[in-house]
DNA sequence: CAGGATGCCTAGCGTTGCTACGATGTCGTC
DNA sequence: GACGACATCGTAGCAACGCTAGGCATCCTG
């Protein structure tokens, strides 16, 4: 191991994120359709090839963005979670900041959503960032409520609903205040 | 308009509808992935740009598999709502429908709600079939409720929440009954 | 029966994700 | 310090994609 190996590897680790960050800035600018090999090749400066040497496929390119997506998402609800002033109000400003979430980076939630990746779900080797993100759903309900996780999922649920019909144009855009506000009411007694 | 120009709508009015239904068939055996218009064109024994002469293009033929699929969502909707003995169960009977048809047809599901096409949701240019599947949901709703297309836009982004998460494997595939259960006992006692 | 229009297929364009292969340069060893 | 082994990277290309231009045949009309 010389020095001039692990500068190698440190360069690698830095072109890898470096892939990654390209490949999501130019779906939030340009759309996923618009992210091909071709194109993120050019934008790191590097030859098409390179990108196969990082990672096995497009789908894991993308997957890398939803993992980092799932990050973000977490310290995102997170935040909202702890800023709630009363902790009957916490459920409601963590499905909003799911919301906004999802309106403000589009492109970053169809990746982690709508697009085929290579991540597992709802499983032992589910990633962390993943489970820390569904567990916001859960921390929102009283430990000793033994149908917390079946709450959270059935919320997590309405809520990419709502916002999957309502960016596709399936529901009317302009209500998510009002289904919000119906969703958590109907759910928010029982914490 | 002689006889034979009306043979020849005839036959081209069956070839249309010989295109939807072969490319319906490919998604359901083999995935959309595999709905080419090579693949389609070779089904159906003709060649590539008959379909274009149907069709403005490959999203147009999804986009009326689509249809189809709102036609018979609809049907199977309203069945299931008239089948219910009291009305406190049409809700119900009608969400359950709804996970069913999503479970049973995933290929014909997708070209409804995932895959790109050029329907025109929510706006004066609907198509009926949308209309009519939609408004099964807020028929479970008494008419003196002023806010039961509030509450059917929710129930019916839960349930394609419940249905495309499970699906992709993002929340365990096994709980459905349990979610269905919650969410239509939550919504239920306001008819 | 000729003329014009219609319908269809062959062939090809540009682009996609992905890969085989050769050149270039670096590393450890004698 | 020279040399063979090795890794790294770019050029070029493959098969498949959605889509379209052009020509050939066929059929209806006057």
């Amino acid at each position: 191991m010389s020095a001039i190996s692990e500068r190698r590897e440190r360069e690698r680790a830095h072109r890898h994120q470096l892939i990654i960050t390209a490949a999501r800035e130019l779906a939030e600018t340009e759309g996923w359709e618009a992210v091909t090999t071709r194109r993120l090749a050019e934008r790191v400066e590097y030859s098409q090839p390179v990108l196969y040497s990082h990672f096995n496929g497009k789908d894991a390119i993308v997957s890398a963005v939803a993992l980092d997506g799932f990050s973000e998402l977490a310290a995102h609800l997170r935040r909202a979670r702890q800023a709630a002033r009363e902790p009957g109000q916490a459920l409601r400003a963590v499905c909003r900041a799911y919301l906004e979430f999802a309106t403000e980076r589009p492109a970053l939630y169809q990746a982690m959503f709508i697009l085929p990746t290579d991540l597992k779900f709802a499983s032992a080797e589910t990633p962390p960032p993943l489970r820390a993100a569904f567990n916001e759903f859960v921390s929102c309900f009283r430990p000793d409520n033994e149908q917390r996780e079946l709450f959270a999922e059935v919320i997590w649920s309405a809520l990419h609903g709502m916002a999957v019909l309502s960016d596709s144009g399936r529901i009317p855009p302009g209500g998510q205040e009002e289904r919000l506000d119906f969703l958590v009411t109907r759910i928010a007694d029982t914490q």
